[in-house]
DNA sequence: TATTATTTTTAGCTATATCTAATTTAATTT
DNA sequence: AAATTAAATTAGATATAGCTAAAAATAATA
């Protein structure tokens, strides 16, 4: 059965909402996502439901199907190949490619996929460092943590961003903390959380505990 | 205003059936090309003659505006453009990218068309030797002949072919007719109109009046 | 537990894009 | 000029995807 792009649209959000199918999602939830109303997501749900990609109990919100995770997860593997596209190729900013991404995951083309893939050297990660699932749906997640939940002089690697607002990682941009930066934590200001951090060995950055719960690291 | 992608899909078939404007297009011939109903077609008619790109008179056909022609030209530039991208950075084969670039199209980004453009080095012509529209609209065309109205022992270079189904594009493949090649028309059978060719200074082939009517050539 | 608040669904409407069947208009033949 | 044929439009469906407003179900609180 095929997904129409609303539905690809829809099931993507109940993905990433269930964090990845562990969790039950509302109805006012998705609609919060997908800026719609609760109840142009109750039509959508019983679509989605004869489609067999969601199991939806009304009332009771809705749990995404396997069969609907591997759609989802081919829907966002054809997304992050594309913002890799927009950004090695075409050189995009990493906070231009979310909206164009967002447009040409819905191409139908299997071939298209699997020759840009090649193209691209077989990316692991997108340009938000995101990991691309394989043709398969396989996903190698690394252990991430946010940037605000480090220990005082702990070290690590930023590898991802959970907000990938244009507004948001053009501020990153402006502060100079991209995707591959070494950082250590160099002191916590306890009345509000906020951060000092050291970038690179060489630049010292302050940030609001809100910023930092959006950036996620590997521990070193 | 704003156009969907099926307002953008027949403003294209009128500008092509129109033969870039200069005809006045038949809602049978507009449904023949969109493989659509006539009924569907009328429908379609009033919506694009509210938007004023073309100009329609019931019951008498409909001319393009010159603002419907700025806007086919725009998504023959896209589809075009793609096409190049297909063929020359994914290796698609040339009849493999007509369904693709159809999709491709339709999305909505001035910047990614323009880096697009840039990336592949602002070509001129797609895979199937049709010239690309410049950003405002304006084509490069060059005089162009059907190899079925070219003389005996004259010669020339295949720029361009008329059909770009998949089933036509893999006959040339076989018989070694590609964009570019140098031909000589050595002989016409005069029962059937077929002719035979030497191609590349190397190598006869023979193929029906149907078959030249739809490679052009440029006279040397 | 009864009341209130929140969430979700349903009913009914709009807009796009298609179709079939019926009707109307235009073009072509006797 | 009348009759016939062909082309095009309209009427009335269906399917998708959204909305608002009203109703119903569940959850929270007094
Ligand atoms: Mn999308
Ligand atoms: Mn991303
Ligand atoms: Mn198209
Ligand atoms: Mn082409």
């Amino acid at each position: 059965m095929n997904l129409t792009t609303a539905e690809e649209n829809y099931l993507k959000a109940i993905y990433h909402l269930s964090e990845g199918g562990s969790k039950s999602v509302s109805t006012n939830d998705i609609a919060g996502e997908m800026k719609t109303k609760p109840a142009s997501v109750s039509d959508m749900l019983r679509k989605l439901s004869d489609k067999e990609v969601i199991e939806y109990r009304k009332y009771y919100g809705v749990h995404i199907t396997e069969e609907g995770k591997k759609r989802a997860l081919q829907t966002i593997r054809k997304h992050r190949l594309w913002e890799v596209f927009l950004v090695d190729k075409l050189n995009f900013a990493w906070d231009e490619v979310h909206e164009v991404a967002e447009e040409l995951e819905h191409i139908q083309s299997p071939l298209l996929i699997q020759r840009l893939d090649a193209y691209l050297n077989y990316p692991k990660f997108d340009p938000h460092g995101d990991p691309i699932p394989d043709e398969y749906g396989d996903v190698r997640a690394r252990p991430r943590v946010p940037l605000n939940e480090m220990d005082l002089d702990q070290t690590g690697q930023i590898v991802a961003v959970k907000d990938s607002s244009a507004a948001f990682l053009r501020y990153l941009d402006k502060v100079g903390a991209y995707i591959g930066a070494r950082i250590k934590i160099l002191d916590r200001v306890e009345f509000d959380g906020s951060l000092e951090i050291l970038v690179d060995n060489k630049k010292n950055i302050f940030m609001s505990k809100d910023v930092a719960g959006n950036i996620l690291v590997i521990q070193s």
